[in-house]
RNA sequence: GGGUGGUUAGCUCAGUUGGUAGAGCGCAUCAUUGACGUUGAUGAGGCCAGAGGUUCAAGUCCUCUACCGCCCACCA
């Protein structure tokens, strides 16, 4: 026996050596000559982030559905990467800069900004390289990607004329959310709406009395909205002229009606401002109303608010109001009111609706379907990216684990918009459209030729991650991974970006391949600290740091924690004492193993004994466990798998068996010794490949001192099967 | 407002087609110098949120209620 058995197990002392010979070992990618695979794509995390528990999660389910399907001898690949994140990542630089220098971006210009975060990234990328790295995960590092590279920019181009030529893509003047702070708009998917006491203002208008909680935007208000059928109103008609005094002077008001008001709210009737609020968008849209700009993308009131203009729009609002009160048009201030106040989910700057020529992708359109491997849509019929979103699930040729959360999903897609992909921000993958006077060009290279100027804009980093399960392929080449790996085996991620990545990579792979990028979605919930609070805030300081848990526990006991009790979709909140409980675990594996191998001899374990009826029992027993194990597994349960193995290792095999043949060995027939010791190591083999996807180095450190081993690496053994056929019987 | 998840031991949470309530940590008593610094055995502690229903049988299925959370939504 070792000697290293002599002290209780050390993960720090064993991990990184273990993980440097599993990568020399070449068993990360797949192996040839075998027709199954099973492929999945790692969801690429920021390249400038670092690990948070919600990863390690995520990071523990996959590798424990890789490692458990590479030992049932499929090909496998679990691919990784990182991803630009266009906006968090220029934030961040934006942010360093603003601090050390007290520069923006725009002192720097386009080239020299772009070139300091592209070194940003570069340099952060190697911190959660490593942190993947510590946490165990066996993914294929000879094929990593990133969402930015050259091969995925080819990717995004073609994806991005194939949609244009098609009519997918178009360019419109809509109302979009702008975020001043970061000085581009976002899509509505990227809005966070927070709750928010503000001060609510009752206003006079001519004879009519409306509320604002925004009076700052209210300048240009010359349209009165009500519903035709309020019979308060009755006597005022659609089109009829008002005089009345407004905030900087007399005005014209003029009468609509228009069933989006709502009768209920307040006295139900509303002046509008279309420029900076969709549903007046929308209803200046249907009566063809003048629209008008009152604020300017900085926040900065324009010269129609008079003797504010050039004011911050929060530095006005009080002057405002002062003014109001003065001019007696104040009938009412509500200092109680709650609204729900837009802001972007990333940097959390309050969204300004403004006016905007944007790209949109089209989800409506219909277009000519080809090359279909969608079973419910077929070839050449005409759909549209909804319904290829809509369909997949719908049929079940993608299913989404846990099921409840398709009906969310369906909910989402009835009621989506276009999507608007162009972003103002400068790091990311740039609209390829240059234009020359009138002419325009869409393509993958810069056109030939002088005066080409390209689309200032970049694309919203969810348009390239949706093309991640194949991009990643290496497609648009038609490469042996794409045609091997892709429609990939599942998509494990979080619950909270079904709708940001799920959909939008349905979508992408529907259109651009007319086939699914993966057969099933399994989504984790969100890892929560004692105060119920997501841990993967980096704000928050309750949360508990996956790389101290494995520094001081191991990664196994990490792994162990993040998933017992974690069935899919649920929240799982997480303490540092059930990480340590599973760190005791891991010792109670190694403690077994010495107690075994301190106990057998080569000799005695080469050759099967004649077994007695006791270890006959035991070992149908752990066939059992080993068919249990396997179906948690294949049904996405490996909270479920964990548990049992947990418990019949600990509290069956250790406390039960080992406990009842101790005796036995001190003092038993050399027959009987035989066949204990031979079941023992049997046993202790099975257990450490059943136990290997959950914790995977403390199960190989024991396998590399094994006397005697079906295969060199615990991570390339074989899974085990038939166990009483092939022992018991024979 | 619509949808959705939760409510189980002192704490944090599991409980897969209905069949005698479980884990980790904590607590009590005993054993143990040991394969185990991280051990074992035994035990205390649960009207499984509340009410009704289906069933031979409900933590589990159905209906309603309460509270907590999350998602969605154009109430200015």
């Amino acid at each position: 026996m070792d000697d290293k058995f002599l002290k209780p197990y050390n993960p720090k002392e064993t991990e990184d050596k273990i993980y440097k010979l599993w990568e020399e070992s070449g068993f990360f990618q797949p192996q040839t000559g075998k027709s199954e695979t099973f492929s999945i794509s790692l969801p690429p995390p920021n390249v400038t982030g670092t690990l948070h528990m919600g990863h390690a999660a995520m990071l523990a389910v996959e590798d424990i559905l890789v490692r458990y399907n590479r030992m049932k001898g499929k090909r496998t690949l679990w691919l990784p990467g990182t991803d630009h994140a266009a906006i968090a990542t220029q934030s961040k630089v934006e942010e360093v800069l603003y601090r050390k220098e007290k520069k923006t971006r725009h002192d720097l210009g386009r080239e020299e900004f772009l070139k300091s975060v592209g070194e940003y990234a570069e340099k952060s990328h190697d911190t959660i390289v490593n942190q993947i790295k510590k946490m165990g995960a066996s993914v294929d590092w000879s094929r990593e990607a990133f969402t930015l590279d050259e091969k995925r920019s080819l990717a995004v181009k073609t994806a991005f004329k194939r949609m244009y030529d098609d009519g997918l893509i178009y360019r419109g003047e809509r109302i979009v959310n702008w975020d001043p702070k970061m000085q581009s708009n976002v899509s509505d998917d990227e809005i966070e709406r927070k709750e928010t006491k503000a001060p609510f203002y009752y206003l006079k208008y001519g004879p009519f009395e409306i509320g604002t909680a925004r009076p700052e935007t209210k300048f240009g208000d010359k349209y009165v909205v009500m519903h035709p059928r309020d019979s308060r109103y009755s006597k005022y008609e659609h089109g009829q002229k008002i005089d009345l005094e407004w905030i900087n002077g007399p005005i014209t008001a003029t009468v609509i009606k228009d069933e989006a008001v709502n009768m209920e709210f307040g006295t139900g009737v509303m002046t509008i401002t279309p420029w900076h609020d969709a549903t007046d968008f929308e209803i200046a849209k249907r009566h063809n109303l003048d629209t008008e700009q009152i604020i300017d993308f900085g926040g900065i009131l324009l010269p129609i608010a008079d003797e504010f203009k050039g004011m911050h729009i929060k530095k006005a609002r009080p002057l405002i109001v002062d003014k109001l009160k003065k001019k007696g048009l104040v009938t009412k201030i509500d200092e109680d009111y709650t609204l729900n106040l837009a802001t972007n989910y990333r940097g959390g700057g309050i969204i300004e609706p403004q006016i905007k020529e944007q790209w949109f992708i089209d989800v409506n359109k219909k277009f000519k379907f080809k090359n279909s491997k969608i079973e419910s849509i077929k070839n050449e019929d005409e759909t549209s990216l909804k319904e290829i979103m809509r369909k997949t699930v719908d049929s079940g040729q993608i299913e989404i684990i846990p099921k409840r959360f398709e009906k969310i999903y369906f909910h989402w897609i009835d009621r989506l918009c276009d999507w608007n992909i162009s972003r103002q921000i400068w790091y990311g993958h740039r609209i390829p459209v240059w234009y020359k006077g009138e002419e325009k060009y869409i393509g993958i290279e810069t056109p030939e030729g002088d005066g080409w100027k390209q689309d200032p804009d970049t694309l919203d980093t969810w348009f390239s991650s949706g093309l991640w399960t194949f991009s990643t392929l290496g497609w648009p080449e038609e490469t042996d991974d794409f045609k091997t790996f892709h429609p990939t085996s599942v998509m494990e991620t979080g619950y909270d970006i079904l709708f940001f990545w799920v959909a939008r990579m349905i979508l992408m792979s529907g259109y651009l391949l007319g086939d699914i990028p993966f057969k099933k979605v399994y989504l984790h919930g969100m890892v929560l600290d004692a105060k119920g609070k997501k841990m993967s805030k980096s704000d928050d300081k309750n949360a508990i740091d996956p790389l101290e848990m494995t520094e001081k526990y191991g990664a196994d006991a990490a792994r162990f924690s993040l998933i017992v009790g974690a069935p899919p979709g649920n929240d799982i909140s997480l303490s540092e004492d059930k990480v340590r409980g599973y760190k005791y675990f891991a010792n109670k594996i190694w403690n077994i193993s010495r107690f075994i191998l301190s106990n057998i001899d080569e000799s005695t374990i080469k050759q099967k004994p004649e077994l007695n009826e006791r270890d006959k029992k035991w070992l149908k027993d752990i066939e059992r466990i080993v068919e249990k194990i396997s179906k948690d597994i294949d049904e996405y349960r490996p909270d479920l798998a964990a548990d049992e193995i947990y418990h019949w290792v600990w509290h069956h095999f250790a406390d039960k068996y080992i406990e009842e043949i101790k005796p036995v060995l001190e003092n038993g027939s050399e027959k009987e010794k035989l066949s204990i010791r031979w079941t023992l190591y049997t046993i202790l083999t099975i257990c450490l490949k059943l136990l290997h996807p959950f914790a995977p180095f403390v199960t190989e450190e024991i396998w590399q001192s094994l006397p005697e081993r079906d295969s060199k690496m615990l991570i390339a053994a074989k899974w085990p099967n038939n166990i009483i056929k092939d022992i018991v019987d024979s």
